[in-house]
DNA sequence: TGAATGATGCACT
DNA sequence: GTGCATCATTCAC
């Protein structure tokens, strides 16, 4: 329910700003394959490459709604916790996450890996291919449709972009959903 | 309700 | 050594 769109050596704000490097190099290999990188030391975050092999560009998804497995999403949502944070009291941590509603679960891009137990050695893997674990999916026949309008603005944490790409309206989201990560565009979501 | 801050690992210069 | 495509907690009001 939200994205938001990286170039290539061009975006003054993507990854792949300074070329290809260990970190980034499946950015500027053939579209639909997973780049997950590790962001602030403590977060994961999935993105899917969009461009065509040899020109780097990623779309990363910042946020889901669940719509299933949600207590698989609760499990893997306090596993990393437990990991990430083990001066943490577990139990305290479980009550936390037990507490969150659904749409809280993958309302960010940090908390959407951790959600779905995704981790920087996914890098590289085909999300097309529907025999791996995690891979893409068309819509059931049975989701609910969409809430609202699809709305569009600056990306998120790139303050240190210059212009024109900090305020390049790269970053999509449904309006009126309740697991964007920040409903108004600006402040983080507060429900 | 909102601003400030700490946690934390590593990519990059 | 610097700074991050984040999140949770703390503190002021």
């Amino acid at each position: 329910v939200e994205v938001e769109a990286y170039g290539g050596q061009g975006d003054a704000a993507s990854h792949a700003r300074f070329g290809p490097t260990d970190r980034n190099r499946v950015m500027f290999g053939p579209p639909g394959v997973a780049y997950v990188y590790m962001v602030y030391g403590m977060y994961d975050c999935l993105n899917v490459v969009t461009d065509r092999d040899g020109v780097a560009g990623a779309v990363l998804v910042r946020a889901a709604t669940p719509l299933e497995g949600i207590g698989a999403m609760r499990a893997s949502r306090f596993a990393q916790a437990a990991r990430r944070r083990p001066s943490v009291d577990p139990r305290s941590e479980e009550r936390r996450i037990a507490a969150l509603p659904a749409h809280r679960l993958a309302s960010g891009p940090g908390l959407l890996a951790a959600a779905f137990g995704i981790e920087r050695s996914d890098t590289g893997v085909d999300l097309c291919d529907a025999r791996l674990a995690l891979h893409l999916e068309p819509p059931a026949d049975d989701d609910p449709p969409p809430v609202g309008p699809v709305r569009s603005g600056p990306r998120i944490g790139i303050g240190y972009a210059a212009e024109p790409w900090r305020g390049r309206p790269w970053r999509f989201w449904l309006a009126g959903d309740r697991s964007v990560s920040r409903p108004d565009g600006l402040r983080p979501a507060s429900r």
